[in-house]
DNA sequence: GCCATATAATATGGTGCCTAATTTTCGTCA
DNA sequence: TGACGAAAATTAGGCACCATATTATATGGC
């Protein structure tokens, strides 16, 4: 297994290869991708998962770390780029499994102020700066140079992403 | 916002050039990574969702274009990936929604052959060629060697994954 | 023929994510 | 003061995934 490839990808490569109707290394090469990043993600969601926690979890719980005064399940959607609703189950497990807790707001009842209880805190310390280091240890050996080549080629993916999404057009939600 | 980066993983970046405890241009590149990788996968969700399916349901329809006969929820499982209640769900949906059909087992009972429905086989080749043309496109500008560039990065990052969880130790399920 | 065991598919229940409704509260305006 | 719209959190319902039962079928040994 040389170049790693997941088994549905790889199918699709070698149809796309028998049928010839797209140039297949562009294909590999988008597979390579996505193969790397959910290898990462999966290894990610095991690390986290020793300690009881999801990557949605931790990501609150680093949001919350060095908030005495907690933030709201609104101020926390945003920064962790997910719905409310999303936050609400989650603060659930966090609740459920003593690394928070919900006070209710002063000022303005609507709102609640989530924050780490001390064994929330002591976890969220200790895994940032576990995390942090296997995040890093990814690129480890990577020169300044091999750093910018791999952003750059990373960019232009980006952009050829847009233009894709410009082709099929603004209105995508036709009920169709 | 030049080096696209989601929000969590921003949050996550800036806090470790603040406490320094890690290579932070290191951290930067894989989130770069797993951002990108992120954008593909969301887009790719909302192109299949216009033919109301989901990458799941896409490879078990591609998995079934050019097998008249049909495979197993068994042999499903195995090519896709991924579980085989997983694929009980799925085929659930695809079955719902007329693009597939179960059938009896002939020589073993306990089997089941599932098939593309007519319809299900229009779609499925027009969807495959669709969908390759596009992660085709995702690539588009790239030369051979751009391609070879990225793929060795790549797989530099693999071999740092699989030192990481060397590190880890391979007794990782313990209950603790 | 009958039992133990293996295998196939499914059911159940959990997680994480979503969208859309619902409830509570706030702020404003008449 | 009361009505109304906006905002905060939650609930409800859905999807995709998992692990672990459960049920039906097959198979080998006796």
């Amino acid at each position: 297994m040389e170049k790693r490839l997941e088994q549905k990808h790889r199918a699709l490569l070698e149809e796309a290869e028998r049928q010839s109707i797209a140039p297949t290394d562009n294909i590999r090469a988008c597979f390579e991708l996505l193969a790397l990043t959910g290898a990462i993600d999966r290894d990610c969601a095991v690390r986290l998962a020793r300690h009881r926690l999801s990557e949605g979890k931790f990501v609150l719980m680093f949001l919350l770390h060095d908030k005495p005064d907690g933030l709201s399940p609104h101020e926390l959607a945003a920064r962790a780029g997910v719905t409310r609703a999303t936050i609400t189950g989650l603060l659930d497990g966090l609740e459920r499994d003593g690394f928070i807790a919900r006070r209710a707001g002063l000022d303005d009842r609507r709102k609640i102020a989530v924050i780490l209880t001390p064994v929330g805190q002591e976890m969220a310390s200790d895994l940032f700066r576990e995390h942090a280091q296997w995040v890093a240890s990814l690129f480890e050996g990577f020169t300044v140079n091999e750093r910018k080549t791999l952003s750059g080629l990373l960019q232009r993916v980006w952009r050829n992403l847009d233009a894709a999404n410009r082709r099929l057009g603004p209105d995508v939600d036709g009920s169709g």
